[in-house]
DNA sequence: TAGTCTTGATTACAGCCGTAGTCAATGGCC
DNA sequence: GGCCATTGACTACGGCTGTAATCAAGACTA
């Protein structure tokens, strides 16, 4: 698993396809995307393609074709694309970030409490 | 204040500046950017005329150069950058990005009881 | 065996992004 | 009044993105 290169808006929905269940096929993926993403198989393909190229994907022949399977943690991808966020927008301060998504989202209350528990264990900064 | 559009990560930097302080002209906003961003003068002018086309910032004449000021309220511009981070990354759901940043981010002993505080009085959802 | 389906490889193409260069007008200095 | 510095307008250009189309080769089918 190496440090995870840039991956776009559109790629994300291909790798978390295949975050949730690998190793699949090009076929296997354009249909798991579904009717979520509206794109031909040709995109799809496309879309692998160019994360394989990039390394994010890594892929294995079953006869006439590949078998495509994760090659990058989907932690991995999550904090270095969480690292960017808040960098670009909060100025890399986490805890803006959290203020504000506090404050906005709807959670059930079994999320905030479970927040909370996390919090109340965590070891100050300082 | 309209809604906004797609910020790129350079855009970022040039309306970080113009919110913190405005209006400024195209030189008052490549001296503030300074060292941080290394980028010529011509290259801050061309971001500022992007920023303009997509009107996230507007103009008001001054002499024979343009005053540049916010078109769009950070807070519109950091909300819009969020939901679609969420998207992509968390799939629509804060929960697990509230987990990720809750976990892995350093905080004072002041933010996690800001955090606590809000969380008390955060209303369940469902 | 010839046609068809599947699949990867290659190519396309417009739009955005990072990073400028060039040009022309304008205002200030000498 | 003429030259220089500043500034906006326009242009550039390679790389990434979204969204495919075309091509070619193997696999399956009648």
């Amino acid at each position: 698993m190496k440090a995870p290169p840039r991956i776009s808006e559109a790629e994300w929905k291909v790798m978390r396809v295949l975050w949730e269940e690998h190793p699949r096929t090009a076929s296997q993926v354009a249909q798991a995307l579904g009717p979520q993403a509206a794109w031909t198989d040709r995109t799809v393909k496309t879309l692998l393609a160019r994360l394989v190229k990039k390394g994010v994907l890594s892929t294995e022949s079953d006869g006439k074709r590949y078998l495509y399977e994760p090659a990058v943690s989907r932690e991995a991808c999550v904090a270095a694309e969480g690292r960017s966020f808040v960098a670009r927008v909060f100025d890399g301060s986490a805890s803006p970030l959290l203020l504000h998504f506090v404050k906005r989202s709807r959670l059930t209350r079994g999320e905030i409490e479970e927040l909370r528990r996390i919090l109340e264990e965590k070891e100050p900064r300082g």
